[in-house]
DNA sequence: CAGAATCCTACCCGATACTG
DNA sequence: CAGTATCGGGTAGGATTCTG
């Protein structure tokens, strides 16, 4: 009845799915959603002391690391700039663009809810008429 | 330019951002989603030990933690049935449901484009003609 | 059957040096 | 400036045992 509804997924080899679940799962993370948002924000490439700023509360560590597995992922792009003391500036790609907005669209669609994300709330299915 | 893509960003109080970021980080993790998405292919309320089975590879610590996390969360609904042995089922609830078909939107709209997310295809986004 | 309790391990992350 | 390297605390999560 309702498993139709996700008959695309029988389209999906395991394999894509558990790979599409891998993206999901990193890029919905605390830090990494943050630093897209920021990066969105700022409509231009940041240097890595810039994102240090508007990202609160992260540590240069996980700045790095994570500024890394968006790389690898090619949501951002890192560009070095020979100079002394060097230059790193970091922005969006055209598809870090793109998978933000998708997550902004289920973003607005959970603050338009948000009163409804509570045990207190919850109603069943109605499946039958009892 | 780009910036006011977000704009409905501005009209969330912080707490909301936070609250909402905060669910989309638990319900995007590894467990959570492939629980909702076990129990939408179901299409019927699951017991304990079928969510066991299916849900491949996870702790029984751990899908009781997740599955308190998602009833209180409201996504899904928790029935004991007074027997010798209990009985317990667990379901989606309609926003439990709804938001699975959310989170599929993207999901799908990742699959689609798997080929993309890897460093060496990223591009910059074209701003200047250069 | 559906968990609660316990133990234990891996790794995430923050803090603090240090470097090209 | 933009990292790397190292250490240490906290915690998520697995394996095992026990119970109403």
């Amino acid at each position: 009845m309702t498993s139709d509804m996700f008959d695309f997924c029988c389209s999906m080899t395991d394999e894509q799915d558990a790979r599409a679940r891998e993206l999901i799962e990193r890029a919905a993370a605390k830090w990494p959603l943050r630093i897209l948002h920021v990066l969105a924000d700022a409509g231009a490439p940041l240097r890595f002391s810039r994102l240090m700023e508007r990202v609160e509360g992260i540590s240069q560590k996980v700045l790095t690391q994570t500024l890394r597995t968006l790389e690898r992922d090619g949501l951002i792009i890192r560009t070095l700039y020979p100079q002394v003391p060097p230059r790193v500036e970091y922005e969006l790609t055209p598809l870090g663009r793109d998978l933000l907005m998708q997550v902004a669209a289920l973003w607005r669609w959970i603050v338009e809810r948000l009163g409804d994300f509570d045990a207190r709330k919850a109603v069943k299915l109605t499946v039958t008429g009892v």
